[in-house]
RNA sequence: GGGUCGGUGGCAGAGCGGUCAAAUGCCCAUGACUGUAAAUCAUGUGCCUCACGGCUACGAAGGUUCGAAUCCUUCCCGGCCCA
């Protein structure tokens, strides 16, 4: 399996890698140099959010989200399809989706927005992003198939949409071919497999640079659906960029990786990181001897890494660095027992540092894997 | 010295005759988190028992009552007011 080398404007990264969620604008508790420090390459916001704080105004007077948020890398924006379509799911008062596109509530201040998938491209032309995603419609795949194939032809009708919405720009803001940024479709179908077909053919035909794949792609109850990701991931031309939105915990994204997700965005490291989640590798990971394993890393899933919960009482006097072995001076140099304390008293220093500590995990993880299971 | 209000679980603080092992919040313990409106959320938290159930508890000691954290008496401790 070759790794896809990915040019944007904002430089050139090899797949594959991972995306921290810096969805306002920020990997909440981290400034930008400290994101580089941990090793990551690439950034995903979020169109909606930024849409709505600070707004666009702001943003092209700061000349762009790179300069806004001062990071030079390149960066992937959301569509803003997930968060419409969760919030309205979770609360129907929150919003109504139509052909047109869908009309939400902001949960900040309870003002009323539409978002249309001609405006999500514009929105994401402002931003100044790299690489943008379409407006999908995004059930969530317990619905029936029944609505479960509306949405699959409703994500198709406003891909076409966006793609012409996105030609028009380029058009209209004169961005030579070298310049433009990479547009993404998003794959919906639920766990039904001939609705993912159906999707990614569609979307193979209308063309964009990558494919990413939409909706969760675990059931209920966490089980990482294999065949529908190994399916879809199979449907997407091998010379296209394939996302695995919202993957995942580091074992799904080895197998996705090795199903042929190239590119990964999750808010697992931060949001656990929060929550006092720390990852580390395992002393004798597979992954860290750059050994693949040959029955596909789910056989051994526990054998590389391991979480700790760093508020359990039994760090309290566990003097231990964080990470003796990370590149991070404060994660060699603070102790468990410090970290404990943090947490405990709930500093935000605490979230920082444990967020710093899994996404250096994190781009760890992605250089191993992108090193052992070639 | 006189008056007055109060003393409840690790803390704060409800309860003011039975449905009270005692609200609620915090602390504490454990868990969850997958295109982030989650620095969030869930569960547990007197003792014994797998459980049914039992035991000990609302400053202390007595008392009233079928029954008291809740009423009465005395004592101890604290706040405030008056001398």
């Amino acid at each position: 399996m070759k790794n896809k080398i990915i040019k944007t404007n904002h430089g050139i990264v090899t797949a594959p890698f991972f995306m921290p969620d810096a969805t306002r604008g920020l990997v909440k508790f981290l400034s930008t140099e400290e994101v580089a420090e941990a090793g990551i390459k690439a950034l995903v916001v979020n169109t909606l959010h930024l849409y709505l704080e600070p707004g666009l105004a702001i943003i092209k007077k700061a000349k762009g989200i790179h300069k806004f948020m001062n990071w030079d890398g390149p960066i992937l924006s959301d569509s803003g399809g997930y968060q419409v379509f969760s919030l309205i799911h979770k609360n129907p008062k929150m919003g109504k989706i139509t052909d047109r596109g869908a009309i939400f509530r902001s949960p900040s201040d309870g003002s009323e927005h539409e978002i249309t998938p001609e405006k999500a491209i514009q929105i994401q032309f402002d931003l100044g992003v790299d690489m943008m995603v379409c407006f999908d419609d995004c059930p969530p795949n317990e619905y029936s198939r029944e609505d479960i194939a509306k949405a699959v032809e409703r994500t198709i009708r406003w891909a076409k949409r966006c793609k012409i919405e996105y030609l028009r720009q380029l058009k209209k803001r004169k961005i030579p071919d070298a310049k433009r940024p990479l547009l993404f479709g998003v794959i919906q179908g639920g766990a039904e497999l001939d609705l993912r077909e159906r999707c990614t053919k569609e979307l193979v035909k209308i063309g964009f640079d990558g494919y990413g794949f939409g909706a969760r792609h675990v059931d209920k109850e966490g089980k990482f659906l294999d065949k529908v990701l190994k399916f879809t991931a199979d449907l997407i031309p091998d010379d296209k960029i394939k996302f695995a939105l919202g993957v995942g915990l580091p074992e799904d994204i080895v197998r996705c990786y090795q199903m042929g997700w190239d590119i990964f965005d999750c808010v697992i490291p931060t949001r656990e990181g929060r929550h006092g989640k720390l990852f580390f590798h395992k002393k004798n990971s597979p992954l860290l001897r750059g050994v693949a394993c040959r029955r596909g890393m789910t056989g051994c899933v526990k054998d590389f890494y391991e979480t700790i919960n760093i508020g359990n009482s039994r760090f309290a006097s566990d003097f231990s660095p964080i990470n003796s072995k990370s590149k991070i001076p404060e994660l060699r140099d603070h102790t468990k027992a410090y970290l404990h304390h943090l947490f405990k008293i709930n500093d935000p220093l605490g979230a920082r540092i444990a967020s710093l500590n899994n996404l250096e995990f994190y781009s760890e993880l992605m250089d191993k894997i992108k090193n052992g299971l070639k």
